[in-house]
RNA sequence: GGGCAGAUACUCAAGUGGCCAACGAGGGCAGACUGUAAAUCUGCUGGCAUCGCCUUCAGAGGUUCGAAUCCUCUUCUGCCCA
């Protein structure tokens, strides 16, 4: 095992929150001197099954404390996500079935096996002690907080002052995921900058128990491909553990320029030195903004799919956004006759919503037929042959004979 | 329990009897340009259809030649008083 110092310069890199410092030294002194692993706890929300390069952030984190040796705890939070939303950002967020959260559990979990070492992890479902808590339990911990405390997060205060609704059992969920932490005895847990609040409750909640409060370490939220929202799946600005080669280049060519540095320190596993360096270049001028961010897409591409996959997306991007050449692979479709209107076509393989849209499409050029743009809003597509139809930039069609 | 205010398209937000498929902003999509699916500029953004038609402004009724706009009830939300 590293001595502690060691241990912990590897801990704080890229990290927001590291508090109190000087209590996870002590842990960790005990820890070497005992010989004993650290208990390091994640929460997560099996309410949508797909992770991305956003919450890798945190799991690479946890990988960093599993290579030095330590525990890592996942908490599904099935229990939670039956019950429904606790950021009050999407409010209808359709409360699922106990089988739904254990199914996007286990999806979850496989995802997160590409990053962590699945013999140094543990598996638990919140559910497990959340079913059991009778009423007089619940009010027994809420007892153990106090309103006044609550509100003192951010988007309470903000929702509250902003006059809109704060449901009671919103209340509920800090001191849930606080319980969490009492029951797996956790040491340190980690989170996104916006759990700071709620990893703080688990502190004084473990601490009326009795217990020695866990750390709390926070990670950067990554910003989505759009450069300003946050990353997330529901507002469809992520990339996917699970996307394919092709899709995790092209989105990561699609971030602002602005947002290179964020990506290359957080996405790309790099040393504080490479960061440094990488910044310096652009400032300089002597690393060019799209070989950067080439090199950022490579990056991303080959930690999930390896480096042949990574110039496989390279070669095939310059291909079509450069040269503006088709693809290699692209979706077929076998006519159903020889002759198909071509709006209808549109609608049916879903290039369009609807035929509004597709003859809005054919009108503003972006419709094309091996490599030809169409105008005619009631051109008929001759099927006899193999076309490539192809709609803006991102949408290809191989249409073959029937 | 009482009083007041509000509910508009993906989001925010105008619109208080006809000129409203509904201003504007964001988002999304597309075009031009480019170093890129970046930035910038421009267009489109309910559906069907080559005039035009159909379905929308929380829900259900009603008034009217005509309603997102007026009335009644219902549901939901916020604020104040208790």
């Amino acid at each position: 095992m590293m001595s502690v110092t060691e241990q912990l310069r590897v801990i704080e890199e890229h990290v927001v929150d590291l508090l109190p410092h000087d209590e996870l030294k002590k842990k960790l002194e005990r820890s070497v001197a005992t010989n004993t692993p650290l208990r390091v706890k994640l929460g997560l929300d099996p309410s949508r099954p797909d992770i991305h390069i956003g919450h890798a952030v945190v799991l690479n984190k946890l990988r960093q404390f599993q290579d030095l040796g330590h525990t890592v705890v996942l908490i599904i939070g099935d229990f939670t996500a039956m019950i429904g939303d606790p950021t009050g950002k999407s409010k209808t967020r359709p409360a699922l079935t106990l089988e739904e959260t254990r199914e996007n559990g286990r999806t979850y979990v496989d995802q997160a096996a590409k990053i962590l070492d699945m013999t140094r992890t543990e598996v638990v479902h919140n559910s497990k002690w959340l079913d059991a808590m009778s009423f007089k339990d619940v009010i027994a911990l809420s007892a153990k907080y106090t309103v006044a405390q609550l509100l003192e997060r951010d988007d309470f205060t903000k929702r509250y002052r902003g006059g809109e609704p704060i449901s009671v059992h919103e209340f509920l969920y800090p001191l849930s995921q606080a319980y969490d932490s009492v029951a797996i005895r956790s040491d340190i847990e980690l989170g996104g900058t916006d759990q700071k609040f709620n990893l703080l409750v688990g502190r004084e909640i473990m601490r009326s128990f009795g217990m020695e409060p866990q750390c709390i370490l926070t990670m950067p939220i990554l910003e989505g491909t759009d450069g300003v929202e946050k990353m997330s799946k529901s507002l469809g600005n992520y990339i996917g553990l699970t996307d394919s080669p092709r899709d995790m280049f092209g989105k990561s060519m699609s971030i602002p320029d602005t947002l290179m540095p964020r990506y290359f320190q957080y996405a790309c596993s790099v040393s504080a030195e490479e960061v440094r360096a990488f910044q310096e270049g652009l400032v300089a001028g002597t690393i060019h903004p799209r070989n950067a961010k080439v090199d950022i897409a490579k990056r991303i591409v080959a930690r999930y799919h390896g480096q042949q996959a990574a110039d496989d997306a390279f070669a095939e991007f310059e291909r079509v956004f450069v040269k503006k050449d088709i693809p290699d692979e692209m979706p077929t479709y076998t006519a159903a006759t020889a002759h198909e209107p071509l709006v209808d076509l549109l609608v049916q393989q879903q290039l369009a919503k609807s035929k509004t849209e597709a003859r809005t499409l054919i009108k503003q050029g972006s419709v094309q037929l091996d490599g030809t743009k169409v105008v005619d809003l009631d051109h008929v597509v001759d099927c006899s042959q193999e076309r490539v139809l192809r709609v803006g930039k991102l949408r290809f069609l191989r249409i073959l004979p029937a």
